[in-house]
DNA sequence: GCTATCCGAGAAAGCGCTTTCTCGATTCCA
DNA sequence: TGGAATCGAGAAAGCGCTTTCTCGGATAGC
């Protein structure tokens, strides 16, 4: 029986295979050759003792790890949880694997742990939507190979894939304004956060140039729990139509809306962004600004993959978020 | 200013301090006991040289990554999402990283890729549902330090977090029962998975024991896609009840079923398992067993640390879901 | 049959850090 | 003042693998 004192080395396999190190490792890479009877012996060698090569030495020798770090302001959010599951099963195929972070706990050292996270990978896969640009550009430089999610890489040489929010939510306003809707909420998302920077240039831009709109701000966040506690000053504003920062912030808020015997889409119309899967299932099936976040997973291995071999890697690509209307949203009260 | 050509490694820090490697690592991890000048100058030349040690290479030194492996059947499925994201942020305050894997692609591999990702990892939070009880067995040796999830460890000396499928899917149709259903049909979960015939055998019990109640099962799967695909199937079975394998088979069956006009509640009552997040925001709110995933995370994690420090584990814990009553589910119809 | 080539496989030097020994220099006590 | 006890820091041996060099022996060529 095998002894269970100590996995076997590559030594070990070398002494019992009378060779050296050297030729098990050729063996065992598949660089080997010479005598078919030696790697051979090899492999006899290395199956009678259930030799497994360890991955930390070689990543050491090889100075690679195979693996991707991937972080997120927050890993309980669908919309990352599908870029992370879709990168997870490319990066696979290219034998990488990913290490997962979330910065939730603490936003400021967002810079810290993603330095400290890619230090153990080969490359970082970053969505840090708000980390300011001069943060970013200061960190970029000891994160590389980075590839940037959700947002533009200004003044950084890294492939970045962002998303046009502005494009997006002006999409929406623009659906709610053909239907009659004149009086408009937005309910903020994190303050400070690019992402919803971006929404707010976008309405902006679309109120300033469209006769007879009114959209009002509300602070918010970006969780079912931010949408729900906004319920209340909403109903109080008056308005017809409520764009939420995303998804999970429409869901909430549809839910307390509902609470307080408001009726969606009769009363107020709610749209969301994102698209997240079940966006669909909600009551009633939310309206909103599809991202395509399997795609954003595949694009950021295809950098990521290109980067690590230093290859060129695709150009960037601004994902145009896609008008998904369902039943959330009607034509305003008269 | 610091030459960009290579990152600065222990020797070079060493070197412009003037001392040994040996103490620039003391210096570094807080061993250092000595005249406070010398540690002074090795701080000082670390932070020139923006100096910052190899995870890999301390890893090998140490035999430790401090990073855990977990492995699911899905990725994709919230219900494991928000196991990853406790997880994650649990073992994040001891310093751990989590390694993720989704063994959807090929789950005939499964011990394969759980093997593989554990080696690159101090131990490994497995959820392997589909895997026998002897695959399992046989695999367990080489995993260790071993966490369980979702099933328990017949035979094996791990710890296991488990929950009791049976009694949770037990309570669902007791729930039913009382609603005065009579016909209910069961939406399988993927065959051969572990779960699954917990719920069979909870579900074979209760109609055992029962009086005049008859459940019949209809093959689906784990994804909201078999629930919507069984739809049809469903409808002509005439049951006034369906138990969905899970969440999300509950909730693409319902969408199914009111797509052929059929009213849930009214005409047909659904029931899921898992309680993930949306389960509250569907229309009808779906009426579930609830498991408490995030606890799960914080629990494996509890296990896992104990195990690495070579502590006893807490005792393995059976959770016993929680019936969660919404508005999928009334009384059978006349 | 003798030298020029080639080929198969080993020796050894890393990869970057930790840690056990070891040793010279101080300090302390008698 | 001498010897023991103490203390600060370095030398060196790993951790387990890869890879460049090197070299002895076999093959080829004349």
């Amino acid at each position: 029986m095998a002894r269970r004192s100590r996995a076997a080395t590559i030594a070990d396999v070398a002494a019992r295979a009378a060779v050296s190190p050297a030729t098990v490792s050729r063996v065992m890479n598949g660089r080997f050759v010479g005598e078919p009877a030696v790697a051979e012996r090899v492999r006899d060698a290395a199956q009678a003792l259930d030799y497994r090569p360890s991955h930390l030495a070689r990543s050491l020798a090889l100075g690679q790890t195979s693996a991707v770090a991937f972080v997120v302001p927050d890993l309980a959010n669908p919309a990352f949880q599908a870029v992370l599951s879709s990168l997870s099963k490319t990066a696979a195929h290219d034998g990488y694997r990913v290490l997962v972070a979330d910065s939730a706990e603490s936003p400021s050292d967002e810079p810290l742990l993603a330095a400290e996270v890619r230090r153990r990978c080969d490359a970082i896969v970053l969505c840090a939507p708000r980390m300011s640009d001069a943060e970013l550009a200061a960190l970029a430089g000891e994160l590389q190979p980075l590839v940037l999610i959700n947002r533009e890489a200004p003044g950084i040489s890294s492939p970045s894939l962002s998303i046009d929010y502005a494009a997006g939510i002006t999409k929406l306003a623009q659906h709610l304004h053909e239907l009659g809707h004149r009086r408009m909420v937005y309910l903020e998302g994190p303050e400070s956060s690019a992402s919803n920077a971006h929404r707010v240039e976008g309405l902006d831009a679309f109120a300033a140039r469209t006769k007879g709109v009114r959209i009002t701000r509300i602070p918010a966040g970006a969780g079912a729990e931010d949408g729900r506690a906004a319920a209340a000053k909403v109903r109080s504003s008056k308005a017809t139509a409520v764009l939420a920062y995303n998804d999970l912030v429409a869901i909430g808020l549809i839910d307390g809306l509902q609470e307080l015997g408001v009726r969606i889409p009769d009363d107020i119309s709610v749209t969301g962004f994102d698209d997240i899967p079940f966006a669909r299932y909600t009551s009633p099936a939310l309206t909103t600004a599809s991202v395509p976040h399997a795609e954003l997973g595949v694009q950021a291995w295809r950098r990521m993959n290109a980067l690590i071999r230093h290859e060129d890697p695709e150009h960037d690509v601004q994902f145009q978020p896609r008008l998904e209307i369902r039943r959330s949203t009607a034509a305003a009260p008269a």
